[in-house]
RNA sequence: GCGUCCUUAGCUCAGUUGGAUAGAGCAAUGCCCUUCUAAGGCAUCGGUCAGAGGUUCGAAUCCUCUAGGGCGUACCA
């Protein structure tokens, strides 16, 4: 819609035009400052310039009024075009809104070490991931979901060895030492007593299989991961190995070429060239690989599949890490620009008002499904969705488990039930509904409409900007007015009662839509 | 110290590539069910947009500095 008025203008003025929505709608559906700017330019005051714009139009059929208003140009959408467009949107149902923008990206997303259940910080970065996904999708881009699954290194071998304390500890009774770091938390109370029954107590104790046990209990740990993103809707196309990788470290050595250098027997990446504060060790002098090292073969491997254009998303305790593994991509002999990395800020929590340090290995975590489990995938997804990811965020425990209306999800949801509700106990057909013609709304009615219809281009901006907390914003917003809506308008037995139903059922379709594409699906009761 | 993200109502957060009178939810106070679901609506209260300067017709938004906070600054992941 926005998109069809921008089109007219800019044939108009040979350049684009920004279109706002004014708060006040006694301006218009769209207004644009264009002649604040113009008038430096043509040396005559915005005003003036303004009402010579606004009267060169002529007849369109899209708008039904042009007016200048203190400098501002304002554009009221005619009748006819909403009714048009509004007709179109019911036909092609959840459609509403798609696209056919062409690409292919890849996303990687969540991506957690597989020690450990999913805390609640990993559910932002899901929430947020998956969202993009979704919206991506709609719009017509090849999107491939992907998790980077850290099956390497010294966080596995840490595995296998807490794997076998928790087991001699809590399982066998024995005075077991701690080691500095180690997991802990009762998913691997659980493996333990598996491995008991399946591998025998002799597991426990016997050293030279911790690597054995811990491989085993990381796929054990990847399927709880896999189960726990499921609850919440989140699901991935692929999983890549680190372990898997390591196959292609000399082939991946020899094309970085330069980028690397060899020093007092480790081997270094360039990374200050690329604003790290000191180039990084990929391989330590005993011959190991540092974290990087799996980065990097992993970044190639994505690049070497050809996609378009790649979406990580990382914590945001990851931040100085995003020069480094460009500065690889870059080494590589591909476009670093094309490796977008959006940073999820930390999700810190408060219990009773004070701090409440989560710590993976102490075992305070929050844990994923126990705030799913309390609250449900709806509400999680709705609030985690609702803030852009780029600031940190703080709440109560306590907070987040309620569950009464003060919750946004139940708002939006029962804006949709209400919808249905006068569908079923109306007794006009969809024929008469659909053969209606939304002309003489009322404001609010016109204005109700306008917002319904904003879906499209609501999720494209929340896409492409990758503020997805737009679009949950905008399901308030929308439901919002329905409510009042719904408060002033007795639809049933309304004299345009059909009319009203064609414009409710816009309504609901760009919640249901909106809602789908938070992975929430919408109600029809409640 | 350096890098980076941030600071908007009592709390949690929005604020459209700089635009018309800075918004919502929660909390607080008071109204509205013989009205299609009150999981709702209306009203009131609440702001030096951290502070100071600058650019601009116009700044919460852009630039500089200051203060405060998170994260990073590992041959951990």
């Amino acid at each position: 819609m926005k998109q069809r008025v921008a089109a007219l203008l800019r044939d108009k003025f040979n350049c684009d035009v920004i279109l706002e929505k004014p708060k006040d709608r006694s301006f218009g559906h769209f207004s644009t400052p264009i002649a604040f700017s113009l008038s430096k330019e043509l040396r005559k005051s915005p005003m003036i310039i303004a009402e010579e714009i606004a009267n060169s139009f002529g007849d369109e059929s899209v708008f039904s009024a042009i007016e200048s208003v203190k400098g501002y140009i304002n554009f009221r959408l005619s009748e006819s075009f909403l009714d048009e467009y509004a007709s179109w949107a019911l036909t092609h149902g959840e459609q509403f809104g798609s696209d056919d923008k062409k690409g292919t990206i890849l996303l990687e997303f969540v991506s957690a070490n597989p020690t450990g259940p999913l805390h609640i910080g990993h559910a932002r970065g899901a929430v947020y991931g998956d969202t993009l996904l979704r919206l991506g999708r709609h719009l017509g881009y090849d999107m491939t979901a992907e998790y980077y699954v850290n099956d390497a290194g010294n966080q596995i071998d840490l595995l296998g060895v807490s794997l076998q304390l928790e087991g001699r500890s809590a399982l066998l009774g024995e005075e077991v030492e701690w080691p500095e770091k180690y997991y802990r938390g009762d998913y691997l109370s659980d493996l333990a007593r598996e491995v008991m029954e399946q591998f025998g107590e002799e597991a426990l104790r016997d050293e030279s299989r911790q690597k054995e046990l811990a491989l085993w209990a990381k796929d054990k740990i990847l399927a709880l991961i896999v189960d726990d993103l499921k609850a919440i809707n989140v699901h991935f196309d692929t999983f890549v190995g680190e372990a898997s990788l390591y196959g292609e470290w000399d082939r991946v050595m020899t094309k970085m070429g330069d980028g690397v250098y060899q020093n007092e027997g480790k081997t270094f990446i360039h990374s200050s060239d690329f604003g790290d504060d000191h180039d990084r060790v990929v391989v330590r002098d005993d011959g190991r690989p540092t974290y990087l090292a799996g980065d990097i073969i992993y970044h190639n491997q994505k690049f070497e599949r050809g996609y378009e254009d790649y979406i990580n998303i990382w914590g945001a305790d990851h931040h100085g890490y995003i020069a480094r593994v460009k500065a690889a991509v870059s080494f590589l002999g591909y476009d670093p620009e094309k490796l977008e990395v959006q940073l999820s800020q930390m999700v810190s929590l408060l219990k009773d008002g004070e701090p409440f340090k989560m710590s993976k290995r102490a075992g305070t975590v929050i844990q994923m499904n126990d705030v799913v489990e309390e609250i449900g995938s709806d509400a999680l997804r709705f609030m985690f969705a609702s803030k852009k990811c780029d600031t940190a965020l703080e709440f109560d425990i306590e907070e987040l488990k309620r569950t009464d209306s003060s919750n946004p999800i139940y708002y939006v949801q029962y804006a949709h039930a209400r919808i249905q509700t006068l569908i079923s106990k109306s007794e006009k057909s969809m024929e008469e509904i659909m053969g209606s013609h939304l002309h003489g709304l009322s404001a609010d009615a016109d204005g109700l409409l306008f917002e319904a219809l904003l879906l499209p281009e609501i999720i494209e901006d929340a896409f492409e900007s990758r503020q997805a907390q737009k679009l949950p914003d905008y399901l308030k917003a929308l439901a919002a007015k329905l409510h009042k809506f719904y408060y002033d308008t007795r639809v049933i037995g309304h004299e345009d009662e059909a009319k009203l139903l064609k414009l409710l059922l816009v309504v609901a379709l760009s919640i249901r839509t909106g809602l789908s594409l938070l992975g929430i699906e919408a109600k029809d009761r409640m």
